[in-house]
DNA sequence: TCATGAGTAATTGTATGCAATTATACCTGT
DNA sequence: ACAGGTATAATTGCATACAATTACTCATGA
């Protein structure tokens, strides 16, 4: 078996920024280069490319103490999904006249294992294949700028739609978005694949809003 | 005076990032860490951390022998446009909903200067004014969010418009677009300064397609 | 008691060294 | 002459050492 050896580097940065995101480190705290170096048990080297990362995407932010945790506020996750709203939609758009029969059976994959996951209670699992399917479609839609602007945008929106989907039935509803998003993907339908990839996103947005009170 | 400290790894990776998107470095050049730190005079480790930051921005891209050098295709700057009209006009909105009468002071210096520059027929100013014009906008949004998702896009496209904007007398015509946002903005309308920020960067990518035959 | 300053500790920034992997060139045998 | 293999070179990945800056502590003097 090959095995495709992955930095440490970009490990440590997957790890903190996943970290980050669901709250391990809470905003404020400080995080110092050698602390995070012996914790993890590897030198400064990668630990510093790592933090290099996560400060340009704001995650952290430097201090003459350390790196101090910034995530995002209840607000900034509202903008996110504004955002993502727009340009999600033009994704799935972009994805309906681009995508290869191949890339659909993928896609349709995934949602076969959002389904099986939902009716065997697994409620990570499920947040997963959620996340999953819509990188997918970042994947897909024919150019990597689609990836490179959404895929840090839907990861930092992770932490907060943790609380909203694992609690209450609200995963099959999600379900039956993506359901649609994809029928309208595997019709090779724009138009509508762009209306229902914004009708899910802003239903993602309105259930964040309940739970945090913004519009 | 106070002498504020830019990190080598910082420099270096500004410094690549104009250079790639300049075509300094071409695409599909090879970049390797030792010729990079024999050519700037500083060792592997800040050049490293600029490239780890390149890489995420998909500038370069690592291969066995060597970076390759990425750049976007006219495709992508295409995509970059459509997200960009959709993303800036809803950071000029919250620009309009949110700008302090100071903000306001510096938006309007800028734009001053912008049309100094054009008199002056300096056309390399020009565009610095127009780049930070759009740069000012994100910031003043009200949410990082906006910056951290457009600066990248709208750095990446400045390659693309350097042809397109020095040449002919089209300077002026961007000069009115922005004056236009900013009367928007300044009297705190948000859908002006949406409408009016959309159609200018859909003149902007109107007039790249012009030049790549892409639409 | 409080301000001040010296010394010490903590932290980052940069350079260098070494190991491991991968490509290249050359050499040898058929 | 060409295929295959070995040695060498090039390149990255990681660790460590050192320098410089900044924060902290504590003692001392007014």
């Amino acid at each position: 078996m090959i095995h495709k050896t992955i930095s440490l580097a970009d490990q440590i940065f997957e790890r903190l920024e996943s970290d980050i995101l669901t709250g391990v480190y809470p905003i404020g705290s400080l995080l110092t280069e050698l602390s995070l170096s012996e914790d993890l048990g590897v030198s400064r080297t990668p630990i510093r490319e790592a933090i290099r990362r996560l400060e340009q995407e704001h995650l952290v932010e430097s201090s003459s103490k350390g790196m101090i945790v910034l995530s995002i506020t209840p607000n900034d996750a509202m903008v996110i999904y504004d955002i993502r709203i727009h340009v999600e939609g033009l994704a799935a758009r972009a994805c309906a006249e681009n995508i290869t029969d191949e890339q659909l059976a993928e896609l349709k994959e995934l949602l076969d294992l959002q389904e099986f996951y939902i009716k065997k209670g697994d409620s990570e699992k499920v947040k997963n294949a959620d996340s999953q399917f819509h990188r997918m479609i970042y994947q897909f839609a024919g150019s990597p700028v689609y990836y490179d602007t959404l895929a840090p945008l839907h990861n930092k929106t992770q932490k907060f739609r943790k609380a909203s989907v694992s609690k209450s039935g609200k995963a099959e509803v999600s379900y039956n978005e993506h359901y649609e998003i994809y029928r309208a993907i595997a019709s090779r339908d724009p138009e509508k694949a762009e209306q229902t990839m914004k009708y899910h996103v802003e239903q993602a947005r309105a259930r964040l809003a309940e739970l945090t009170d913004l519009t």
